[in-house]
DNA sequence: CGGTGCTTGTGAAATCGTTCACAATCTAGA
DNA sequence: TCTAGATTGTGAACGATTTCACAAGCACCG
């Protein structure tokens, strides 16, 4: 499969959360000019992104919401079920815990781990909290290959190299550290801190 | 002032926190090399950052660790302290409201609001969440300027609109809609799920 | 004071991503 | 079957960002 580039995956996701509004409202078919328009795009990028994939449209029509819907999903590899464990049980790791948006797409968080001993062992949502020390044998057990990093930041390069060699492959990152990890396991930060300077910068560079 | 990239602006972010800590760690200068080492980036990609804002490092010998991050916290508009308000004090609310990292930048929470009457009127940390309907009166008595958005996705557009009516003028968004809004709202989104699925499309990808 | 070694600042080249523009193709209707 | 109208798929142009490559500047040393 040819390398396709981070601002299409992100549209991909978009145009999916789109198409199936539109599937729920009863369209059969959508052009990629109203899917621009859900999306803040142009028809073209929208041809143009799902011209990389194949073609599954048809000229003067547009496109089948349910086909495409269903393209995208294997594209995204959402046509199953991924193991998420989060790892840290605070603020931001109980948050992701509840979190229904996660599960209504295919994304079940399967363990939850904190080192506080005072932590280990509480309910959480309709998880036990986990001791990070079975970091390792849990992941492998539970067949995680998704983890939520949510340890404070000094914690995180450790956490995040334990995760990586029990066979976690992919790791949101909820920490503003920078982690070194082996090449084949991708990570997404969540850096709220830099976010917010984004937006500073754009208010005083007025 | 020019346009500066949108990666730029992000590459600042990360320099600026690393900067912090080789000055903590008492270290007058630091070549673009060394930079780009902690940011996962090229010596010739620092240069070409810091150079769209002027010329602030000396040859041969490198950036005066001291002067390089006062430089950096003002083209980020980070030498003031910035009002925000959160909306909707659930479980990303609170977590928010709760955040060290956002004071230690200047980012000072100066009210957080809520829709649900059980919540209203409850402390959290040393705030007491307000009552919504009071959002534009709140927004413009306390100067805030920046917002974060932590309600419901069907909620958001309309709370948005409130805000950029009352004066906001950036936001950071967590929910999953799509929001329309005036021009000079600058609007950056925390998509959990996005990224989930871009971290999905890496495994499945192969 | 001139040589050596290191590092910046920056045009130019290369790469990457978006937009344009249009032939090809499809449906519906006469 | 033929025409009108709509919309896709895609090479090519364009624009933005990254990387390259090197002259110029600075500190140190003998
Ligand atoms: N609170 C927020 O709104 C927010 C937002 C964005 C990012 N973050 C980042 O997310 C991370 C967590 O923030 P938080 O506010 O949830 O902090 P928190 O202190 O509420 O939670 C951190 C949790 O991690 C646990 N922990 C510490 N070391 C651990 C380890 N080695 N293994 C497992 N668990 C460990 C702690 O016991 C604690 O329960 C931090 O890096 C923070 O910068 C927080
Ligand atoms: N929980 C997570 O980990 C998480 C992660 C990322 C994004 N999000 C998104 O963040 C948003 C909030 O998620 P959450 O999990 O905190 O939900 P939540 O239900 O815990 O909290 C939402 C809060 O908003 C309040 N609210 C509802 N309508 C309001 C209005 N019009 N004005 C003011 N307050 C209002 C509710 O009373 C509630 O307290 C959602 O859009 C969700 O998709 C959640």
């Amino acid at each position: 499969m040819k390398k396709i580039a981070e601002p299409t995956v992100r549209r991909l996701s978009l145009y999916l959360r789109f198409l199936e509004d539109f599937e729920k409202a009863g369209r059969s078919t959508i052009s990629s000019g109203e899917l621009a328009r859900s999306g803040g795009t142009t028809s073209a990028q929208v041809r143009k992104d799902l011209s990389f994939f194949g073609s599954f449209g048809k000229r003067g029509i547009g496109y089948s919401t349910h086909d495409l819907t269903a393209h995208i999903r294997e594209i995204l590899g959402l046509d199953r079920v991924w193991h998420v464990v989060i790892v840290g049980a605070g603020r931001i790791g109980s948050a992701m815990a509840g979190y229904y948006g996660l599960r209504e797409r295919g994304f079940h968080v399967v363990a939850i781990f904190d080192a506080d001993p005072r932590r280990v062992g509480q309910a959480l949502d309709d998880l036990t909290i986990a001791d990070v020390r079975h970091l390792e044998a849990d992941v492998r057990r539970l067949h995680a290959h998704i983890a939520v990093l949510a340890v404070p930041s000094d914690q995180a390069q450790g956490v995040a190299a334990r995760l990586a060699k029990a066979g976690v492959r992919a790791i949101l990152d909820f920490s503003t550290a920078p982690l070194t990890l082996p090449e084949h396991v991708t990570v997404r930060r969540m850096n709220v801190p830099l976010e917010l300077e984004a937006l500073s910068h754009a208010l005083a560079a007025r």
